[in-house]
DNA sequence: GGAGTATGTCGTAAACATACGACATATTAT
DNA sequence: ATAATATGTCGTATGTTTACGACATACTCC
């Protein structure tokens, strides 16, 4: 489940499955107006792809591309309605990478937290 | 503080600021190299350049390259010991944008729960 | 059937990311 | 001084992402 692993950089497949899946997914949001549409389709009832498109600041075609990315990691999902496309949030999809996340964002505050050490002399 | 929003594709300035900076954040964790960077970091005490290097499948200059983009939004910071880098996690920074991805993640959650509807006939 | 609308895909230009070797610089050791 | 080591930057090749207009297809309403 959840490893389609395409389109990626050579080297990326060197490195442990669970960084790629998360990686992916922190790909998935990597662009404001991916965000946004998660927010969007987390917000409302009906989410037809023209609402969509007509909410952000770009072309009917563009935001096409950004579902398409989405639906890549099956993050949302859309159902036929006569002439109309209805799109949602894949509810399981997106809690399973959510808690992934979170999960390794709180390992590594808590690692780091534990192995702290003085640092001076710290350029940023 | 964290608004240096530079080398971005056209469009992504007419979003909100706020989705702009979470995007970012994504962004640097959208390759398994710069997340396999912060877990050593959180993991391990003395962090030099070239022991990350040689943690990694790739090769120094490319892992240089990695370094740079967790530096960008000050992810990360160094200290130079003599003729080695002693690299090290900027929690403050890290904590910013953990937390706010988080409250991000845990609101689309929340409000994607309270506006379920049934979506029969759905395609992935 | 034919006009109008909604949607997705294709081609393409520009920008960005990834990966590497080669080079430059600074520090340590001989 | 000279050699060795550590580090960062530059140039460059390749691949990916972003953004758009144009096109093709499918459904609705007359």
């Amino acid at each position: 489940m959840f490893t389609t692993y395409s389109a990626m950089h050579p080297k990326t497949e060197a490195f442990e499955p669970g960084l790629q899946e998360l990686s992916l997914f922190a790909k998935s949001l990597a662009h404001p107006a991916r965000m946004a549409i998660i927010e969007l389709l987390a917000r409302r009832k009906s989410c037809y792809s023209g609402d969509i498109a007509q909410e952000l600041p770009l072309q009917r075609s563009t935001v096409a591309q950004h579902l398409q990315e989405l639906k890549k990691l099956g993050l949302i999902k859309g159902s036929i309605e006569g002439q109309y496309v209805n799109y949602c949030l894949n509810p399981d999809v997106l809690r399973h990478y959510t808690q992934s996340l979170e999960q390794w964002l709180t390992q590594i505050k808590l690692e780091q937290s534990e192995n702290r050490i003085d640092h001076n002399n710290c350029w940023t």
